[in-house]
DNA sequence: TTGTACGCGTTATCAA
DNA sequence: TTGATAACGCGTACAA
């Protein structure tokens, strides 16, 4: 790096001192026309540009935020991210993206180096288990909102998602299709959306009197494939699949296709986290939706307004809601005359 | 933010100077044993954290990255950043994530936030137009590495992918299949990948003497589906497509489904920019496969080495191959038998 | 209207 | 082995 054009050059060029080329740059009053014609020709000329470096340790706040999420390349994070930065930049500050690989460790070292960084904000989708060194950030002066999943026990700003009602009506629209025995390719439990999802699930089949059928090792989509086929190749396999989540349903769909069973009828399905592709498969992949861009686009909003002042209150808990995106996995076309009326369900 | 602890307040807590402190927490050598401990418990019990920003102040550099990039909802960029996290993360860089909507003038706005907040490097995928701006910054120090696209005249390391080529031998496969009248859905001819790939285009129909039949209006699904309606309608519509990325392939495929044409059976289809479904739609798609994560690995890495000294020689340029997955879209697989010899071409 | 002097938190220089 | 002091570039308080 070159030695940088400082306010100290910009004055000697003009012949004024810096405090008056920090006024003109800054656009404060008292300055006459002359000098600040005479302080911008010098700053064009010298290619001036102010050091938020410098005006950031002089206390004006770093004004970046950081973004710290499992992998940018599940595009569930994706959309999340693209909402946030959006609403970043909106409001002047830079973003920083993190991915933790779902890693309590690395989010740790990677929340360190913000804090070291003076980043002034973070939204975070926090891996499982063990925030308690959250605590220490936040009491150090570091405003946080969770994603996606609560921080428990920091009373931070939170967005969530309906999770367990979102499955409930899920399960629902399959048990009224006549399914008794409905699988779950799920994740692990740890996670706080699986839980959730878990929960719903269990409740929508207590009720109809159904055993639940639960495959919880299924974290990325080539074991979501080997757990669908454990569950398939039980001794009463399931008639249909409720899948957790995007990767999930990728998988379960590769089992599916590999042992040649069609979909709907052979066994229908019903994944969490919809995706763009979902109507383009074959069949087209009935979905809870959620809405991702909201959740990245709310939490930056809420982090904002604890920045600026705007809210000072009693940490806020936002759910969204989800949708269920009928379309022909869960055999709802197929049934559709004799079930109109229960395909409105949601 | 409340005041932070610094080295004074160590310093006083453990009756040493500031230097003193400094030395422990940076590792210095000349301080005896005693005195370290002292200082380590001072450190400890306070809480403190070196502060970043004073650090990057004093000289040692920003230790951060930018990487502008058009929209990271687009798995294709999403790619790319997630290999760029990882490389930056690992070289103890942070990654500004900076997304510019194709338009110049945001990209312009952005590098201007970056080089005001002392940035060290900039991975640009840069969007269509005058990036003579551009020249200023690496001037004044900034360190600049183009990916996926040249930025001419500029002189500065870059990293493509084998656009033309790539293109000519889909093309190629497509022709060999017997497909004479063959469609591009395109978009902004600004744009070089594009370009690139329309010249690859142009040169394999050239070479057998077809008649190009292009569609340049398409830079995204929704106006993809409409270029490929476009083409379909033509009194002599195509019996095959080339799609020039992944947006326009999906708004190709929403045509199709719309028109309730077969693939390949009414019309085959190839298209550049393969992506993880590609393999679970109906038919699954053949595509052009570009190595994205090591586009952004490899940018990643050229730029930290011109950032610790390891190149500093003549600006370097790449070009990564590419890969024509064949899959069911093209139609290879039903006339695998008689033309099996000529779908081993790529 | 303009300028001087100080502080932000750190590292570097040089002396003790 | 230690420490006082000067940068780094900027904004603020206070004078002029």
């Amino acid at each position: 790096m070159k030695r940088q054009v400082t306010l100290h050059d910009v004055a000697r060029d003009a012949g004024v001192s810096i405090k008056t080329v920090s006024r003109v740059v800054n656009g404060e009053e008292h300055v006459s026309p002359g000098t600040r014609e005479r302080v911008l020709a010098s700053v064009r000329r010298l290619g001036y540009r102010p050091n938020e470096v410098a005006r950031s340790l002089k206390g004006g706040g770093s004004r970046m935020l950081g973004l710290l999420i499992a992998d940018i390349s599940n595009p569930f994070y994706a959309s999340i991210a693209k909402a946030v930065e959006d609403e970043s930049r909106q409001a002047g500050y830079s973003l920083v993206l993190c991915a933790s690989s779902e890693d309590v460790d690395r989010e740790r070292e990677y929340v360190e180096m913000l804090f070291r960084r003076r980043l002034e904000g973070l939204l975070l989708v926090p891996a499982p288990n063990g925030h308690d060194y959250l605590r220490r950030e936040i009491q150090a002066g570091l405003v946080v909102v969770a994603i996606d999943r609560p921080v428990d026990g920091l009373g931070v700003d939170t967005v969530l998602v309906e999770n367990r009602s979102g499955t409930y009506a899920a399960l629902r629209h399959l048990i009224l299709h006549g399914h008794r025995r409905i699988g779950f390719v799920g994740a692990e439990h740890q996670l706080y959306t699986v839980r959730e999802r878990l929960a719903g699930y269990e409740q929508a089949l207590r009720e109809s009197g159904l055993e639940p059928m639960v495959e919880l090792d299924a974290p990325d989509a080539p074991r979501a494939a080997a757990a669908t086929r454990r569950l398939l190749e039980l001794p009463v396999p399931p008639t249909a699949l409720f899948c957790v989540n995007n990767l999930a349903t990728l998988g379960a769909l590769q089992t599916l296709r590999t042992l040649g069973l069609r979909v709907p009828e052979d066994v229908a399905l019903v994944g969490f986290d919809d995706f763009e592709l979902a109507e383009l498969l074959h069949p087209t992949l009935t979905m809870v939706r959620q809405p991702t861009e909201e959740m990245g686009r709310l939490g930056a909003r809420m982090l904002l307004e604890r920045l600026n002042g705007e809210y000072t209150g009693e940490p806020r808990r936002v759910v969204l809601p989800t949708q269920l995106m009928l379309r022909e996995s869960c055999g709802c076309r197929r049934n559709i005359d004799q079930e109109s009326e229960r395909c409105t369900l949601p």
